[in-house]
DNA sequence: CGTGTTCTTGAGAGTAATCAAATAGAGTGG
DNA sequence: CCACTCTATTTGATTACTCTCAAGAACACG
């Protein structure tokens, strides 16, 4: 057994866990989800494909435009005066992207197309008038704003205090779910358009090393990581690993 | 020169920053800090008090409360299942506190009391229908929503890819000017009631080694913290080591 | 068929964690 | 006031891990 693999009678520290959790979750995710969905598709003034690589959204520039994905994967992330980048998301379709401009137009973040890209714009200025009339959409992209968070939250812990290899673990079973609700992708395994390059640049590790805790999750027979397609093979490993718990992602 | 220090002709790779940037943000900082204030002040049912070192909001913890700190230093953390710590955020007077359970009730985050704190109780029902009718609210709450994604994602960016003598810079840097928005401590010093142990954890180091770089810090002459206050001897060093810009904090 | 990118592996250096122990301070009760 | 306890801070020595550098393999693309 590897070092890295915590023992499992540590589960027995976790407080227990309410019984009527789920039942309260699935109600309040699918009313946010589908709720806000018709209100911010009719602030779209029009599509617009990104090619790959391109920034959709950069350092600092002053924009006046949110998108919505409708396919392909982008990331946000910071670069560094050493010229080391920090990705601080991946984004999916059905991502609210650029948000955080509506109220802080001149935050750091670029936002770069890992695939190409499909979203539709939504015009900053419209979007604020209809947040004030609209309460389906304020309330949607209130919840989009808390979900990120959450989603951010849960990558700083995972930096701050897990190994790498559950790091690792930690963020497979993430994206997994994420894309599972997103209706794409089987419990068992999806695509996955990112080079180990930008995974490890999520991660706070190197390539080489990304590469290497690859190499352990696949001995381990947790996982494959391989030509773009993630395959869960034992998802109780790895959820054993990563301590996970989708419930952040609802 | 210690090694970690970075060169400062790397500065000149940054991209350069439109002029009107500071004229834009401080109107708009001004505006949400004050708008939403009496909104939200109208909403605290009672006001109460919790000893140092109470949880607030306890890991999963069905509640219908969000807080608003008067006085006192919180933390936001999760803990893991090997029993190591990893700090979120700190809170400070000002700060709103909970408002993720508004959306998502049963997220993993507690908060606990670092000193004793005074804070105002807002319940969660009233607010969720004050949202509806009271755009200035809506706004202030959402406002407070991507600051704190922003301050999150600084974090994340500082723990994943920067060194510890430069994440801690830069840890003080915003604290201070945090400090200095909710009109606490001064530009060369402020009060901190944080221990080093808290601190390691939100940084991602071991309180040890953080100690170690406290000490490196104050061999620079960058600047010192002892028995709860910080000085921040050269800002311009500090400053230089972190890479540091307040925008993202307005 | 070359060119560039991504992936993979090895070897060595440097950094942060761990383990251990001493010091300093705050608070307590005799 | 002083011994005692508990916590926080400081320092040293050692270990373990991750990064860096380097180079080869696999693969896509024009």
């Amino acid at each position: 057994m590897p070092h890295d693999l915590l023992p499992l009678d540590s589960k027995s520290r976790l407080p227990s866990i309410p019984t009527n959790r789920n039942i309260y979750h699935s109600t309040s995710h699918i009313s946010y989800l589908t709720m806000g969905r018709e209100s911010v598709d009719a602030l779209v003034s029009r599509k617009h494909i990104c090619m790959k690589g391109c920034d959709l959204i950069h350092d600092r520039e002053e924009s006046r435009k949110a998108y919505i994905i409708y396919t392909g994967w982008a990331c946000s992330y910071r670069l560094l005066r050493d010229g080391t980048r920090q990705i601080i998301n991946f984004h999916i379709p059905g991502d609210l992207l650029g948000m955080r401009r509506l109220l802080t137009p001149d935050c750091d973040d670029n936002l770069c197309a890992i695939t190409c890209l499909e979203v539709g714009d939504i015009d900053i200025e419209s979007l604020l008038s209809a947040l004030c009339t609209d309460n389906c959409l304020a309330m949607s992209v209130l919840w989009s704003a808390f979900r990120d968070e959450a989603i951010v939250a849960q990558h700083l812990v995972d930096i701050g205090r897990r190994k790498p290899i559950n790091r690792t673990a930690h963020f497979f079973l993430e994206l997994g779910a994420r894309l599972n609700i997103a209706g794409l992708g089987t419990r068992a395994a999806y695509e996955c358009p990112l080079t180990q390059s930008l995974i490890a640049d999520a991660l706070g590790l190197t390539a080489v090393h990304f590469n290497r805790v690859l190499r352990q999750l696949r001995e381990l027979n947790a996982m494959t990581f391989h030509e773009g397609r993630v395959a869960l093979l034992d998802s109780g490993k790895l959820e054993h690993l990563a301590d996970f718990d989708s419930a952040y992602l609802r």
